[in-house]
DNA sequence: GCAACTTTGTGCGTTCCTTCACAAGCGCTT
DNA sequence: AAGCGCTTGTGAAGGAACGCACAAAGTTGC
């Protein structure tokens, strides 16, 4: 999984200190918990919103209480509270601004998604040094030369970048944007990117699942004799 | 009924039984490796890769040692033979169909991420119902109407989807990605999609990356005492 | 007010994963 | 051919995560 050993020690289960595997499913429980209240659920037992969720619902009782005990026994979880709670946890309540380098097609998908406000996000700026993409307007907002990068992130105090340049590009990109500050990079290009410790990367790379799944799926073929055709 | 009803711990560990968090790390070293291959680098120690990827040295070997022992004490490993055996082991060898359902941005992204044929698989169609994506032509596919994933489901033997949809559409996306027989899905619309137990799904999230990250990001702060924003 | 019922929160055993540390093995040098 | 330096492969220890199972705690109905 993760070997962000943040902080190294800082592990142990002091005030907020929720394990990494719990961290890494309460973006999961929000969605799903989002999408229930929108539906008009008030209330939904641990066992209800674990299959909704596709977990194991003594996980999910356990990850829940690690935020604190925001369950009524003999009734469920209020869906408002949870999802306040998670959300304050994964710091939605803040707006954190971030900024994407790389307009491309997946620059582009990701630049119109959705969900930013609604999960404490704000998209600030897009960079690309394409001279026909520099000036054009996506998703309500101007691409810039990312030499203005600098610039914005100091203003706007940036401390998450998305990377989604071609492969070649991600490694200077990302020296930019660590020398600009910012110190959470999300890349999705096929590199393994270097920088210094103090800085999170985290990594999504579409051949990397296709090949898990792949993985598995000769595995269940194997189990079965059969060969992928 | 398989080995490992008569086997009492040691089989888990035999052939076939490389550990889930070890698959996942698999493709990341493929791809360094190749990158190390491309770059003249035809030997590798242990600690030299594991610096590159980003890992532990121990845990690089023994993940490796899952596979084989393809390393020479003293010396280190040959890169073409490490990637080739993890090719073996992943099923890069094989060629896996795949289709990529929605063509919007996100979905043009993907059909033109060069790597698919490098890393085992064969993207076969694009499906999109948007009458004006329709016939166009992407990536040098056509796309076509989801009416027409039955027929070319069967007619290659696909057993892997990629959803790239909004989320309304996914889960019928998705329903119909069973029902023509792909087992695999990787879905990357922000919902948690139903399936039948034999199917195995991955989920790739924008929201949750980043939430993540602004987990982190947000101890970090705390740890210094300040405030986010 | 009490009993029956429901669901949470968690202690505990189990499994999986990681990391250390070192013996075994290989090539190079003398 | 023997010794030296380097690197692999792995035994063992220590953690982290999982999931069962149950007591605690609340609600509902009478």
């Amino acid at each position: 999984m993760t070997d962000r050993a943040h902080a190294g020690r800082a592990v142990a289960v002091r005030r907020g200190g929720v394990p990494e595997a719990t961290v890494a499913r309460l973006p999961l429980y929000h969605r799903v918990l989002v999408d229930l209240a929108e539906s008009g659920v008030a209330t939904v037992s641990s066992d209800a919103l674990a299959t909704t969720a596709g977990v194991n619902p003594a996980k999910l009782r356990k990850d829940l209480s690690f935020l604190g005990s925001y369950g009524t026994r003999g009734v469920g979880y209020e869906v408002s509270v949870l999802i306040e709670q998670i959300g304050a946890e994964l710091g939605i309540s803040s707006e954190w601004p971030v900024v994407i380098v790389g307009v491309g097609h997946l620059g582009h998908a990701l630049a119109n998604y959705g969900g930013f406000a609604s999960r404490g996000f704000r998209l600030v700026a897009l960079f690309d040094d394409a001279p026909q993409l520099v000036g054009t307007e996506v998703a309500g907002l101007t691409v810039r030369p990312f030499a203005d990068l600098p610039a914005v992130a100091r203003a706007d105090g940036v401390l998450i970048g998305v990377v989604a340049t071609p492969a070649p590009a991600a490694q200077q990109v990302a020296d930019a944007l660590v020398a600009a500050g910012v110190n959470s990079i999300l890349n999705f290009a096929p590199v393994v990117l270097s920088v210094p410790p103090a800085v999170d990367v985290r990594r999504v790379d579409l051949a990397s699942e296709l090949q898990i799944l792949a993985f598995h799926q000769q595995r269940r073929g194997d189990d079965l004799g059969q060969v992928a055709r």
